[in-house]
DNA sequence: ATACGTGCAAACGTTTTGCACATAC
DNA sequence: GTATGTGCAAAACGTTTGCACGTAT
């Protein structure tokens, strides 16, 4: 791993994500970063973000709206991506390890990471009383 | 929901989906269904990729390679992705359906799909007496 | 005859990269 | 002083789309 020295955009971009937990897309992290740092690009949001990523201080969640969402929370935890709004939620589910033990039955390379993520939509888009809304 | 003509390039690509369980790109399909029909497009591919995903008969499969990968399996079972070489596996556990229910104990909104998916390397990229390379 | 599908090429949105300058150490 | 980081703009990449023509029904 190559030498990493200290930038204040680096900080910035993980203290903000540190600081959120809906998950935000590269480009919600660069418009926020953006308004302390008005000079700071896109480019460098992704190459941050790759490098934090790198050094397992933020993970990348995909999601169905073909762009990542970046999570400065690097536990094994599960998320609920809404297929209406795109939003992404932590869920709280203790212990998962169980899971990688069960797919090792029927198994036999190396896991290392598992990813539980549940589609659907979310409380604010679920719609009780009416009919499914064309749009 | 839209009428459906029939085609033969989407009943190749259909075909060519149902015989392969390593859950190829777009590209990768384009390329094998070529061979039949030299003159078909990468956009035709895509389109149908897209019908035959709303219809409900083949179903995405979001990677880390940055792709999409199609599998024609629809059934909710979990994948295995290779970090190393991006393939996509199969894996067999039966009965995922506590999952959700779990989730529900935490959780307001609906969900309607539950994706387990195991990240590491394969059983071909795992190197077990050797120091991993750098690439 | 009409609606749906295709090939082609251009456009799209997200992410990456080459370069010259700036900053950290 | 040297390696690493930045801003900018252009490129790259996978995917989507507009259009005129082809095919299914």
């Amino acid at each position: 791993m190559k030498a990493m020295n200290y930038s204040r955009q680096r900080e910035a971009i993980y203290h903000f994500l540190m600081e959120r937990h809906d998950h935000p897309t590269a480009e919600v992290i660069y418009q926020q970063v953006k308004q302390e740092y008005p000079r700071i690009s896109l480019g460098t949001v992704y190459r941050n973000l790759s490098l934090l990523e790198e050094t397992g201080q933020i993970q990348r969640i995909p999601s169905d709206d073909s762009k990542e969402h970046y999570d400065a929370n690097v536990g094994n935890h599960p998320h609920f991506i809404c297929t209406k709004c795109h939003c992404v939620q932590d869920l709280t589910m203790d212990n998962l390890d169980f899971l990688s033990t069960l797919a090792y039955q029927n198994f036999n390379g190396e896991i290392n990471r598992t990813q539980l993520t549940f589609f659907g939509k979310c409380n604010a888009c679920k719609e009780p009383n009416e009919e499914k809304i064309k749009n």
